[in-house]
DNA sequence: AGGAAAATAAAACATTTGTTTGAAACTGGC
DNA sequence: GCCAGTTTCAAACAAATGTTTTATTTTCCT
């Protein structure tokens, strides 16, 4: 086995990440990932214990990697205008979601965790608590910091999950995406360019709802 | 078996797009939809042929009564203002993906749609031309009316992906959001303050989209 | 060099699961 | 009342799949 440049464990955990992302975990077969590392099946049990084992492996492994090498804050200043600064976030979440150095678009992982968001496995808790709910703090510091007034945490929830779905909503829909609008799909050139929209959107969604906070109206409806 | 009140075909259907929907497509079991029933396993095939053939029933009974029930017109005449289309738009959105009367919420169907987004299986092709194009037109129809201005398709698509992705969002991410703030979950009495923020907030994001697009500047990072 | 521990390999096992089969029960028309 | 067609049922089948077993090879410390 000495023809593999990398040792047998992380050549599963990269083929397992590769195929649990497009199949899904139960689609997902150990002779696949088996087969797509050129390993023995038993090698799976024998480093991971089971399935499930290499599942969490994989998903934390994914997290890390991502939010290492994308991190939220882009390299920016805590001093820089809020703006900008929520430019970087969606940025670097397009760039984690969905680029080849990320989780690698349509093909990659993109997907793995769009399928955990849809049905939480027993290892996602642990991912929850590490990378997703701190990341949901920073968004909410920086929606605070452009409003300039603090509209409560129900509506700032609600500005995070608009923001943040937006994002997901391209690495996990893509597939249809690219197949009502060409233009339109998160490939890689595409990025940018989608990023700035979404940027843009949610800038003037967020000044709405500051609008609306700050004066409400009666509903004539 | 007169002590059912549905006929075995309907109540197939029935169980099918229940557990279809919690378990994916794979994950989900004939023998489960069958015991879920209370029909024979071979009346599957019987009815349906297959598995697949019954899923891709499942799919378009779905998507009929989703968009039957909760049309995305919702009972309003053509020449009201646009602003309030959208708003019918985004509020049909979500009863038909959350509400029980709708795809069932959380347990339910709308997380079926939500897999297909993410997957399409080979029956998922039909109900793109027949529900989801035409739904998308529309939606691109009354953001044209509200900016006033045609951006051009690609700032329009991008438009129609930010409302949209927002509401599918919710849907997708139910159980996460839940977990994270009870407040923002999408359950049945919570739908009507969700629909209203998501109409504020892509109010907000179209007018900035206009703005830029009839004032570009330059950018200055 | 020797030997214990770690790693890999091939084969077999036990379950699960979609599908088929052939018989039984039911339905509606004559 | 009876029969052809339809529907339901229990059992069996065949394929796929996660896991275990046992043997062999490799690694590494003394």
């Amino acid at each position: 086995m000495s023809e593999h440049t990398a040792p047998t464990k992380e050549r599963i955990l990269e083929a397992a990440g590769e195929i649990f992302g497009q199949r899904g975990f139960k689609d997902a077969t150990i002779r696949a990932i088996a087969q797509a590392a050129e390993v023995n099946i038993a090698a799976i049990n024998y480093h991971f214990r089971d399935k499930e084992g290499l599942y969490g492996a994989v998903l934390e492994e994914v997290f890390h990697i991502g939010f290492t090498r994308f991190p939220a804050t882009l390299g920016l200043d805590t001093n820089i205008d809020p703006e900008q600064r929520l430019r970087a976030f969606i940025r670097a979440m397009f760039f984690r979601l969905l680029s080849r150095e990320g989780w690698g678009g349509i093909a990659g992982r993109g997907r793995l965790i769009a399928r955990e968001l849809l049905a939480p496995s027993p290892a996602f808790e642990a991912v929850l608590d590490r990378y997703i709910k701190p990341h949901k703090d920073l968004l909410v510091t920086i929606i605070i910091e452009i409003m300039g007034v603090n509209p409560g945490p129900e509506k700032l929830m609600s500005c995070a999950i608009s923001i943040i779905g937006q994002c997901i909503y391209y690495a996990m829909a893509s597939p249809v995406i690219r197949k009502i609008s060409t233009d339109n799909a998160p490939t890689e050139e595409n990025l940018d360019r989608l990023a700035e929209f979404v940027w843009l959107f949610s800038l003037g969604g967020i000044a709405k709802i500051k609008d609306a906070t700050l004066s409400p109206v009666k509903e004539t409806v």
